[in-house]
DNA sequence: ATTTGTTTTAACTGTTTGGTTAAATCGAAT
DNA sequence: ATTCGATTTAACCAAACAGTTAAAACAAAT
C-alpha cells in the first residue's frame, strides 16, 4: 500500500515536472497536470493541497538537481583545469538532457526572487573552495589573474545560454536546422574548454 | 486629433511593454495593462483586438531593439577587435537599461518558437559580414582559428546571461548585495572584451 | 450646430481555472 | 468480514479573466 503511494506522488510530481518545465507556474494548468499523472484532478489536490505547493516541492527537485552538480563538481575538482573541464563537461551534459530546464528556472528566479532564499537554505554552495581554486591556480602563476565571480559567470554563461537561446541561434545563424544545432551542441563542450583555457592561460604550452 | 490617438496608442503600448516584460504573456492581464496606460479596459480593445494581437505589436517592438543593434554593431565595425569592443559595450549598455528583457525575450521565444520567423522577416541580420570579419582576422594571423557561430555564442552569452542569472549571481555569489551586484555590472563589459581577446590572441602585444 | 472619432462608464457574457465536496469503488491489511 | 487509505466520478463553487456592448460624454474639425 505504501509502494503505491510512493508511486502515484512520484508520477505526479514527474508529470509537474514536465509541465511547469515546459509551460511555466502561469501557464501550466492543475488539469494537463493531472491527464499526464494519468489521474484526475481531485486526486492531484489530495496529495498536494494547492498548484503552489505543488510548484514548490517541484521546484526545489529540480533546482537542486543543479546546484548539487555544482557542489560535486567543485568538491571533486583538485585544481582549476579540473574544474574547468569538469564544470563544462558536466552541465552541457545535464542541461542537454533536459534542455528547457533553465529557461523555466531563470524565468521562475526572475517572477519570484524569493524562491533563492528557500534554496540557499537547502543547497548552500561551497562558494569559498571555487575562489580558493582559482587563487591557486594565479599564485602559482599557472592562470592570468581573475576575479572568481566573473570566471564563474563566463563558465555558466556559455554552457547554459546556448540552450536558453536556442530559437535565437536557430533561427538567425542556422537557418533553422535542427541538425546543425545538434552538432553545434556536441562541439560545444570542447569548445568552451579550449577558450576558457586560451583566454586564462598566458603560455598556451601550459595547458 | 491624430496626435491624441498616436498618444494614446504609444501609452498603450509603453504600458504593455512594461507589463508584459515583467508578467510575461502568461501573467500578464490586460486590465493591469489598462491600467499602467492610465485608460479602461474598454479602449484598450478598442485599440488592439485581442491580447494576442496587443502581445505580437510588442513583442515587435522589444526584439527589434535587440536585433538593431546587433546589425548597427556588425555594419559599423572595420575589424575583429571593433566589433568586440562594439558588440560587448552596446549590448551591456543597453540591456541595463531594461535588465528584464532578455529574460522576457528568451521565455517567449521558447514558449512559441514560431514568434522568430516574423522576426526574421523583418530584421534579416547580415551574418555574413559578422563571418567575414572573423574569417579576416584569422587570415591576417591576428587571432586564432574560431567557428564564428560559437564566438558569437560567446559574446552574446556572456553579456546577456548576467542579467538573466541576477538573482542566482546575486544568491549565491554576492551575499544578496545588490551592491555588488552593481558593481559587478560596472566591471563586465571591461572584463569580458579582456577574457575574449585574451582567448582570442595569440600573443597579447598584438592587442 | 453638427459631425466624427475618441474615451468613459458600467454592466454583462462566456469561459477557464483553482479548488471543494460527497458519495461510491477498490484493494489490501487486520 | 471489516476497516482504512487510495482513487474515481461527477457535480459544483467562486473568482479571475478576455472580450463585448450600448449609451453617454467629450473634444476637435467642418
Amino acid at each position: 500500500m505504501v509502494s503505491v503511494t510512493e508511486n502515484t506522488e512520484q508520477k505526479i510530481i514527474d508529470a509537474a515536472c514536465k509541465v511547469f518545465i515546459l509551460k511555466g507556474m502561469d501557464g501550466a494548468r492543475m488539469q494537463e497536470i493531472a491527464d499526464e499523472a494519468g489521474i484526475n484532478k481531485a486526486l492531484l489536490h489530495y496529495y498536494f493541497r494547492s498548484k503552489n505547493k505543488l510548484f514548490d516541492r517541484v521546484f526545489v527537485e529540480i533546482f537542486s538537481g543543479i546546484t548539487t552538480l555544482l557542489s560535486d563538481v567543485v568538491s571533486s575538482s583538485a585544481d582549476i583545469v579540473e574544474l574547468i573541464d569538469n564544470m563544462v563537461h558536466n552541465y552541457i551534459h545535464l542541461i542537454s538532457e533536459r534542455p528547457f530546464v533553465p529557461d523555466f528556472v531563470l524565468h521562475e528566479l526572475n517572477r519570484n526572487p524569493q524562491l533563492i532564499v528557500e534554496q540557499i537554505k537547502l543547497n548552500g554552495i561551497d562558494f569559498s573552495k571555487f575562489q580558493q581554486l582559482i587563487i591557486n591556480g594565479v599564485t602559482k602563476n599557472k592562470i592570468r589573474p581573475i576575479n572568481p565571480v566573473h570566471l564563474i559567470v563566463n563558465i555558466l554563461s556559455m554552457c547554459i545560454f546556448p540552450f536558453v537561446a536556442k530559437p535565437i541561434i536557430m533561427g538567425f545563424m542556422l537557418n533553422g536546422d535542427e541538425a546543425k544545432y545538434q552538432h553545434f551542441i556536441d562541439e560545444r563542450t570542447e569548445h568552451v574548454t579550449t577558450f576558457i583555457k586560451n583566454s586564462l592561460f598566458i603560455n598556451p604550452a601550459e595547458k
